[in-house]
DNA sequence: ACAAAAGTGTTATAACTACACCCATGA
DNA sequence: TCATGGGTGTAGTTATAACACTTTTGT
């Protein structure tokens, strides 16, 4: 059961449950990790994939959403329940997946790596992460889901405050900033950054400092979700 | 043939060809006319839903890619080939459809209503704009395709100047500005608005001028779509 | 005292907002 | 000549961009 929730292609193992034959779901992961944007990898264990990597997925349940099913394959793969999650789009050439027609919803999740565990059922297969610009090649059309995802994420970026789901807890400023260069692959003004952000009041500044810094301790801040709904709701952008 | 591209429920018609028989598409037209915005809705002329109105749509070929399926289902719907259609995203609650388990996936488009004509297959069936803000009630999870859709459009014509899909070919700064308003469903000033627009560059005055009207007649405006594609390659935003 | 990053200040330019006002045209 | 929308001007305010500068902390 673990196998087949992170491998969306062992078609042979599909007619064991009680699924949607026809439609399966395929998630990128992205983690941030020491200023790098990175994404979560499966290698498949077995069927006409063997060996190489993909994005993690899955088949739905016949009783179940398509949002509760790319839910359920997160919380199986990373142990994680309260996940940012959206829906990215379908996929769905006639040939895209070579021994049947199955049409595919990829979605986007956003996680803190701090919170992210493999699962022990997970180990058997192989699960990675990998830097953005250095994934190996996938399955399928697992690139071009990855390309969709990038793009939806720089978009997402600017519209909504949704990097704070890539940070931990308490952050700095200039590592929020470090995340929208990383993110937006380009560079911005650290003071003028600092402005911007703090005039829309989302930040709230904690009582705590960096420690262990080799240079001033810069202020700690957490996000401020109470402003994070007044803002998405009356639509706000991020253009830097 | 015609019957089934508009209804995506009569499920008894479905074997008899060769389509993918879990996954249907739907999708929201908008129209935009006399300062209103108007979506096309198709009336069930038999099935489970027989009398009732909902979204056009259809079952996919086994040999389609969804979006030639999406493109297809409207150019049969509409007759038109050269359409603004983007994917909206997938539904698929268990229950969404009742005899079987079906997901299907939202689609929306922008049409120039001036370039719209009923195909003859379709007068069988009825099918009718309506307002966006007087619709009927609507079979199955139509009405939540139709929110997302609109809200969807709402997000898109502040990032991308799509809303020129939905006017004729030539027109005035003040029928732009009124689309802008219906859409958003706000007031703006008509000054700022001239020159907020004329200042990105984006329209083509034409040596034409409105005719036929009660006032100063206005100065008629193109829409350039070589500057269309730069500016949305490096991205902007609209907002008012 | 130096490196490294935190954080503040300044100034020119551009965009936004709100409004007053003049122009052209048909009824 | 009046109503209707077309179209321009202006002034106060706010956001942006570029960059010089001071502060704090560990080594």
């Amino acid at each position: 059961m673990n196998k087949k929730a992170i491998d969306s292609v062992s078609i042979k193992e599909m007619d064991s449950e009680d699924v949607v034959d026809t439609v399966t779901i395929d998630c990128t992961i992205f983690g941030f990790n020491e200023g790098t944007l990175e994404v979560l990898l499966v290698q498949h264990a077995e069927g006409i994939s063997k060996g190489k990597w993909g994005l993690p997925g899955g088949w739905i349940r016949k009783e179940e959403s398509i949002d509760d099913a790319a839910y359920r394959l997160l919380r199986e793969l990373t142990g994680i329940d309260n996940i940012y999650l959206e829906q990215l789009k379908a996929f769905g050439s006639p040939k895209r997946f070579p021994l049947s027609r199955v049409i595919t919803i990829g979605y986007y999740a956003l996680i803190k790596k701090e919170d992210y565990r493999l699962t022990p059922g997970f180990t058997a297969s192989a699960v990675k992460w990998y830097k953005v610009k250095d994934v190996p090649e996938l399955i399928y059309d697992h690139a071009d889901i990855l390309e969709v995802s990038l793009k939806r994420l720089k978009r997402r970026v600017r519209q909504a405050p949704v990097g704070f789901n890539l940070l931990p807890e308490k952050f700095t400023l200039l590592q929020l900033m470090h995340l929208y260069e990383e993110i937006l692959e380009v560079e911005m003004d650290k003071p003028n950054f600092r402005r911007k952000f703090l005039r829309m009041k989302l930040l709230v500044p904690l009582n705590e400092k960096e420690t262990d810094v080799s240079h001033r301790a810069a202020q700690l801040y957490k996000f401020d979700p109470g402003i994070y709904e007044k803002l998405t709701e009356k639509g706000f952008n991020f253009e830097f």
